[in-house]
DNA sequence: CAAACGCGGATAGAAAATGTCTGAGTTGAT
DNA sequence: ATCAACTCAGACATTTTCTATCCGCGTTTG
């Protein structure tokens, strides 16, 4: 029950993304974050296939967000890297054994399933709630409105 | 981002030693749900430790809870058997890189930590609000009043 | 053409989950 | 009291997953 630490990475990287004015190569998000650029670029390449950055190839080319930030969620950007599949999984268990569960009772999930569904989506709608702007903002709130100004000045000069 | 298949395990054993009358062995739970006795005893003694079940040693030895169902919820088996660590670890690389987070600001969590603890807190409290006896209810309404009955009866004879 | 960049697969190493084993301790019957 | 059977508990392998790295290929700019 943990999460990849690539989850934060591709987050932060979001946010880095929301700030810039061009593409970004990876290259560069990594040595921002401090990590490694070949790993890095694998949680991209999951972006990119979901959908959430598009990424321009080439001599000048680099990762950029599709849409606004506002309209990324955080739960959009940890679905991509951890994948849709929920984290509770019924194995049928109660199909086993010397009194097993018949055929029609097992048509919708069983009541332990349902609980943690329920509680899934309450996280999951909690993450949705929040999007990569409002992590933006909380970051100038947090070290001040001249966080992104030289973060733009190093992504252009680097 | 995926749950141990040992939770389901727990949870309908907790399902079940809320219907015996004494304590019941390893090997008897294992057998009614099918599988390994050696294994589901490793997550029995995760229970016991966490101070939800009570193990009797001897001939006629096993488990029994240690609470009312009504007093177990869904979230103390889960802590029980994944740990009480957050899915999400902040490790703090907005400290690394050319422009690095100072001391000062470190000292409470980031946004993106804080946003993905909240959504975990909303999770366990939906959790929090199941009770091994809601469960016990929901499969006697999805599988008829018989079925504890035939439990109890194959725990005594079996 | 050369340099920089993204993409995908192949390849190890580390960590965690899964599964099994043997021993210590307790209980009940003899 | 002795014995034997049964139990739990922790130590021990095995397998899968995550983490991390590397190299070759196609693309774009200069
Ligand atoms: S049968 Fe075990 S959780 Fe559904
Ligand atoms: S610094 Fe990355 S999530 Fe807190």
């Amino acid at each position: 029950m943990k999460m990849s630490a690539g989850v934060e990475w591709a987050v932060h990287c979001c946010v880095v993304l929301s700030q810039a004015d061009g593409p970004v190569p990876a290259q560069r998000l990594a040595d921002f974050h401090g990590v490694s650029r070949t790993y890095l670029a694998k949680h991209l390449q999951q972006l990119s296939r979901a959908g959430l950055v598009r990424s321009t190839e080439g001599r000048v080319g680099g990762y950029a967000l599709t849409r606004s930030a506002e309209e990324i969620s955080v739960l959009d950007v940890v679905l991509a890297i951890e994948g849709r599949e929920p984290a509770f999984r019924c194995t049928e268990i109660r199909q086993n054994g010397p009194l097993p569960a018949t055929g029609e009772v097992c048509r919708r999930p069983c009541g332990i399933a349902r609980a943690m569904y329920a509680a899934e989506d309450a996280w999951r709608a909690s993450l949705a709630a929040v999007s990569v702007a409002d992590l933006a903002t909380g970051v100038e709130e947090d070290t001040g409105a001249q966080t992104f100004v030289r973060l733009r000045g190093w992504l252009a000069t680097g």
